[in-house]
RNA sequence: GCGCCCAUAGCUCAACUGGAUAGAGCAAUUGCCUUCUAAGCAAUAGGUUUCAGGUUCGAGUCCUGAUGGGCGUACCA
């Protein structure tokens, strides 16, 4: 519909005799009475014509010329907006293709061909996942399905690092509570972790291994402490219908040679030099303040160098779009890795990266801080437990990316009755009582005639439907997954007023088959809807 | 000090990227179940969009400054 709108303005536009045409922007208004869309375009032509919004308005609309099966009327409002509403035929037609399209309904090709890589959760294996991480995962798992309804071809991967003194630590850890249970001499490392999970790891071995053991350097336990974790985390992944791809070690971009690589091709270019006995990367021709350290005095490398090696890598691979699921602590981070490739020669606007604001955990009332090696944690199969995965992914998306999520442990789990997540399912569950009834009741046949439901609630809740293949795109587009929540959320309120206003059961056959075609294709869309959301569509409440 | 993010109803958040009368959900008040699910609906109340300027036909949205909060700013990851 946008496409034909645009047809015919620009069309019209040529009696102006414009050296550019300016980009023709259509929108949807907010108040019913200002029509089905409404363009500006008179208001921007204002200046370039020197002359009255309003009269340029006229004039275009004069200009129109439009099919009327299509458009039933063209007005001009408020400053200068030209107002289409559109003609019913075309609801109904356009209803029709909704029915056909089904469980299509939704997707588009404006990706099509393109390959996206998407890495996130990316948690190293040093403890099970939190609420914290479950931002991030929910976001990076839904911001994937919305690429894929726009027609791309997805990756999800998983990058860690099980090397470094976070994974000693870990190994040390465990030790130590393996000696502990064994009732031997240990010492619990500096900064160790203190979780219940590392006793759980150290009673597995205990079991398995009984003393043999005891005089073993931290390397098994760091081993088994990885498997444990990581399987932990694959189950709790699994739990919340996220499916990895790949996964990236990052010690694989040492073993192939990449890292090396990168900094000889850095120092090719004059980026790269020797101070302090440390390597560095001149961050300054990149605008930054000061030069960043790429190699530490003691020979190892920054987390800088093999995030850059990292991206390099998946370039490589071909990817039109990487993106990246960040917490607002690596903001810091990324603009070095963005300099990095773009001195390596590949295009930085292939890399996107998705920057999320902290989840503040409030407990009781408290907010408190969270900290794995701490563990004062809420981890992410508690949640899960206590409200269900749908609510669990419903929250971590229902906020934008760029605000602090409050989560209220408490409202969480209390969430039961009037959590916003039930609303949309409720609305689902609602419709398929209703077809079930229907079923029982009528048994229609002959072509259905959509061109009955003219009521306001009718055309009011069909208007909103169309709007799902541009409210998937928007959210899409921004990486941006509440945008569509907030959609859906406005169908099961248009349902909702439907379903007051136009009752089905017990009208005339017709009419019935009418409204029941109309449940049908919004049950669909909130099917559609919820699937991209990761979240059940039930059928029964 | 510097950089990024944020500030909207009592609370938690929207506002289609500059549009028309700033919207939802909680919480409050009041109605509505002998008819398809009341996990719902309708109505009332609640706002100088933190403050001060600027840009233009038009600003919650853009620019400058101030205030308040979050996160960074390491040869930590």
């Amino acid at each position: 519909m946008n496409e034909y709108l645009e047809k015919i303005i620009t069309s019209s536009l040529e009696q102006f005799e414009l050296e550019e045409t300016p980009e023709i922007h259509l929108e949807a208004p907010k108040v019913e009475s200002h029509g089905d869309a409404s363009t500006n375009i008179a208001m921007m032509l204002a200046k370039p014509l020197r002359n009255n919004p309003r009269a340029i308005a006229q004039q275009l609309v004069d200009g129109m010329e439009y099919d009327e099966a299509k458009i039933s009327s063209v007005e001009i409002a408020g400053p200068g907006f030209i107002n289409f509403r559109f003609a019913e035929d075309y609801l109904f037609d356009e209803l029709d293709s909704i029915i056909k399209a089904g469980e299509e309904y939704g997707k588009t090709d404006a990706q099509k061909g393109k390959k996206v890589q998407i890495e996130f959760v990316s948690a190293n294996p040093t403890g099970p996942l939190t609420v914290g991480h479950g931002r991030n995962a929910v976001l990076g798992d839904t911001v994937a399905r919305l690429m894929e309804w726009t027609g791309a071809e997805v990756d999800r991967e998983y990058y860690f690092n099980n090397a470094g003194r976070q994974m000693r630590v870990l190994g040390q850890s465990v030790q130590a509570r393996y000696l502990e249970i064994l009732g031997k001499d240990h010492e619990f490392p500096e900064g160790g972790y203190e979780g219940e999970y590392i006793r759980d790891i150290a009673q597995e071995l205990v079991d398995e291994k009984g003393e043999e053991l005891a005089d073993a350097d931290w390397t098994p336990f760091k081993e088994k402490a990885e498997k444990a974790i990581f399987a932990d985390i694959d189950g709790t992944l699994k739990r919340m219908k996220i499916h990895m791809d790949n996964h990236f070690n990052e010690h694989s971009l040492y073993e192939n040679g990449d890292i090396d690589s990168v900094v000889q091709r850095l120092r090719d270019k004059g980026l790269v030099y020797e101070a302090d006995g440390a390597t560095w990367f001149k961050t300054t021709e990149f605008g930054k303040e000061k030069d960043t350290v790429l190699i530490k005095s003691t020979g190892e490398p920054t987390y800088r160098l093999p995030d850059i090696a990292y991206h390099s890598n998946k370039l490589d691979r071909g990817y039109d779009l990487c993106i990246d699921v960040f917490g607002a602590d690596h903001i810091a981070t990324y603009p070095d890795v963005l300099s990095g490739i773009s001195a390596l020669g590949y295009n930085k606007e292939k890399v996107d990266v998705i920057i999320y604001q902290f989840v503040t955990i409030v407990k009781d009332g408290q907010p408190f801080k969270m900290s794995t090696r701490k563990a004062n944690f809420v981890t992410l199969d508690e949640l899960m437990d206590e409200v269900g995965a749908d609510v669990t992914r419903f929250f971590f998306l229902m906020r934008s990316p760029n605000t602090h999520l409050e989560f209220d442990i408490a409202q969480a789990k209390e969430a039961g009755e009037k959590n916003p997540v039930f609303y949309l399912q409720y609305a689902h569950a609602r419709i398929h009582s209703i077809l079930r009834k229907a079923e029982e009741e009528y048994s229609f046949s002959g072509d259905v005639k959509l061109n009955l439901l003219k009521e306001d609630a009718e055309s009011s809740l069909i208007k909103t439907l169309f709007k799902f293949p541009g409210a998937i795109q928007s959210a899409a587009d921004a990486r941006e997954p509440h945008r569509l929540i907030n959609f859906l959320n406005d169908v099961a309120s248009a349902f909702t007023t439907f379903y007051h206003d136009c009752r089905i059961i017990g009208v005339d056959e017709e009419l019935a088959q009418a409204r029941i075609e109309l449940a049908k294709v919004t049950a669909q869309v909130l099917n559609n809807g919820l699937k991209i959301l990761g979240i059940t569509a039930p059928e029964r409440m």
